[in-house]
DNA sequence: CTGTCATTCAATCATTCCATTGAATGACGA
DNA sequence: TCGTCATTCAATGGAATGATTGAATGACAG
């Protein structure tokens, strides 16, 4: 593994990026990271995996510099390094819409109703709000929406969307978000509002996507 | 390996796409063809690579979506499937280049006096040609230079710069561009012409990039 | 100092990836 | 139709990766 020449050490480092955002699970892991730092702890709890497994691809994730630790007592907060992080995983998954035909395929066979549900542009949600025209809901998880969510949005994690709904004014139009553009609870936030006789949409795409846009971000109190 | 939930599913896909950026002699196939289509033996003699290893490893990009195959008579010309593959080498490259402590360290220790050497922006450059400021050299190899340079500069291939010097003016600075803005022949070449007295700089990033700005392209008569 | 708890390390096994070799395929030209 | 040549396929061995387990580390509280 000597260093041959330049070029070749250079290509070898940006392989590693490319390598560590080469795990399903990984990228899942960078997905929830963009809602907010996290201890190892917390991040296994809501992917539902061993600790150590995740301690370890945070560790690849680290040698990549894609995320940062940090201790804090007797924990260790992980962060995404910076926004940077967020362009190349876009990126990537640019890639893949435009030339895999199997994301396409899954996008039909899960979302068959995609294209019905024309997401709401960030442009398009800002004016709709200020003339409060809609309501704005939030489908992550409390603990989420505690660290950060769009002025004016209710949090009305998934499971309670259905309870959520009888007590809202069917009239109006509801616009649902989540952790980004192919995060499923929004999708299915909306179906189910639908289902119920609302009207709904989707937000072109989540919470970290907003914030990196520079738009203002709302904590809890 | 079965379809656990539309999300996991995705995401398989986007690693798909990222483990096949995740391999340096894939990152540098990409970055040649970024130059132009290659057949697969074109692109295994300028890698100095066995054919068939070109070959798997072409396979993979194209299972990635990340580059096109097309039949011309008995060879097969690879090409980029477009340009969000620039994109996203571009943003794994920027990851790399912010977090990787290693990735500076090679800089430093190879391209010393890189800070020395103030890159030319593109719209410099423009403004340097417009009003006949500077002569601009290509130093790829002829064939690459033959599919796509910008209009007015010259092919001086990296070996020859030195005899081509001689009979350049010394008084008028040179600036050089490549394949990328990591492409080491650039660097190279605006090194020997320092060191034979010349003024010269590098063009902040390559053929590619510059191409993908929409700029002008200039062919091969 | 000791116990507790979050995290990391070390070791294992199964799986996947990678380079190489040589044979098979597929298209063209004679 | 046959030979040639570019490409792909198949099989091999060696290296790296990933998940799991249990032990080690490091920081805090008492």
């Amino acid at each position: 593994m000597s260093i041959r020449n330049p070029k070749q050490a250079l290509y070898e480092q940006f392989a590693i990026v490319a390598k560590a955002l080469g795990h399903p699970l990984r990228l899942e892991m960078i997905e929830h990271l963009a809602q907010g730092a996290r201890s190892v702890e917390a991040l296994a709890a809501k992917l539902g995996q061993p600790v150590a497994n995740i301690s370890q691809h945070l560790q690849a994730l680290r040698r990549a510099g894609i995320v940062a630790a940090e201790r804090d007592g007797k924990f260790v907060r992980y962060a995404l390094a910076d926004e940077s992080v967020l362009t190349a995983v876009a990126s990537v998954r640019a890639v893949a819409e435009r030339h895999v035909a199997e994301v396409d395929r899954i996008v039909r066979s899960y979302f068959e109703t995609r294209d019905d549900m024309r997401p709401v542009s960030r442009n398009e949600l800002q004016a709709l709000m200020r003339d409060g025209l809609v309501t704005l809901i939030d489908v992550r998880p409390p603990d989420e929406f505690a660290l950060g969510h769009v002025p004016g949005a209710i949090n009305v994690p998934l499971g309670e969307v259905k309870a959520w709904s009888h007590s809202a004014d069917t009239s109006r139009e509801v616009v649902a978000y989540c952790r980004g553009p192919w995060c499923v609870m929004s999708f299915e936030a909306v179906a189910a509002l639908r289902s119920l006789g609302h009207s709904a949409r989707r937000l072109e795409d989540g919470m970290p996507e907003w914030k990196a846009a520079g738009l203002p971000v709302e904590m809890a109190a």
